[in-house]
DNA sequence: ACATACCTGACCAAAATGGTCAAGTTTAGA
DNA sequence: TCTAAACTTGACCATTTTGGTCAGGTATGT
């Protein structure tokens, strides 16, 4: 079970983005030097970001991207989302009329992971982009 | 995000062993066909929990495995990483005296990835094996 | 007009996943 | 004592996912 980085670089993006988008849009490239994300890489994920209108794109010279919101109403939930990435426990959702191994019963511990998906997804839920910049003023190590 | 098969199965399979291990040993073979879980598998998963003491083996004729210790003491976290289902928020933990990317600062996001693991961990310390036999009474789907 | 920055889609290597296969060893019971 | 059931070990492998790179574009401020 594990976090992949595509969803820790748009989360990651983003907190630099809300940084100091106040001022100029943001260039791809500086968030790139910044945080250590390849160029190519991001571009990737900002388009997503883009589609679900998580953040503008400004063309041309000095341009790059903007925050679409407020950072109080960018959830976790929403980036994690937009990058597809999902939290997924059981596969079994989709085949909705059987169980889960094509027999008449759910699984035995379907439950469990239901219960285990809710309980990280209300973490994301919880927490916005706001969050994160607050929390963040002492992270040098 | 997602929880690999190898985790779930080893749940689904121990949930089996302990509903049934009170009689006799039980077989890796019926697990597989109660659980539909490929029985070389089942092996593997077994093989890991048996040197980390969550179960007992028993050869011969008429073997197979029991529970080594009672379902209350059966945590999700002993499961989990006894068949290496660790939850995994970032990589950057075992360099310890670098920051994340190389550079000399956390990355900007740790802190969030902490707790979220914190958050997920905590819930599969407080799950045991014999919750979820009480909680499996009324399934059919 | 040109540099900067976004935009798009193809492509790819490496790792993880989810197994299978083969060849044992051990032991209860007939 | 023979044999079948069951555990044991380790090699192997196809597919998918991940984490990118590369090669081209297109738009626009100056």
């Amino acid at each position: 079970m594990k976090l992949t980085s595509k969803g820790r670089y748009a989360v990651m993006a983003l907190v630099d983005l809300a940084r100091f988008d106040n001022i100029n849009p943001v260039s791809l490239r500086d968030i790139s030097l910044r945080q250590g994300i390849s160029l190519d890489y991001l571009e990737q994920i900002f388009s997503k970001l883009k589609k679900n209108e998580i953040v503008k794109s400004i063309r041309g010279t000095q341009g790059g991207y903007v925050l679409n919101k407020n950072p109080n109403d960018i959830k976790l939930t929403n980036i994690f989302n937009a990058v597809d990435e999902k939290v997924k426990t059981v596969q079994c959702k989709k085949e909705s009329k059987r169980g889960c191994n094509g027999k008449a019963t759910k699984c035995i511990t379907h439950n469990l992971w239901d219960e285990l998906e809710l309980h990280i997804n209300t973490f994301f839920e919880n927490k916005s982009l706001k969050d994160l910049l607050n929390n963040n003023k002492e992270s040098r190590v």
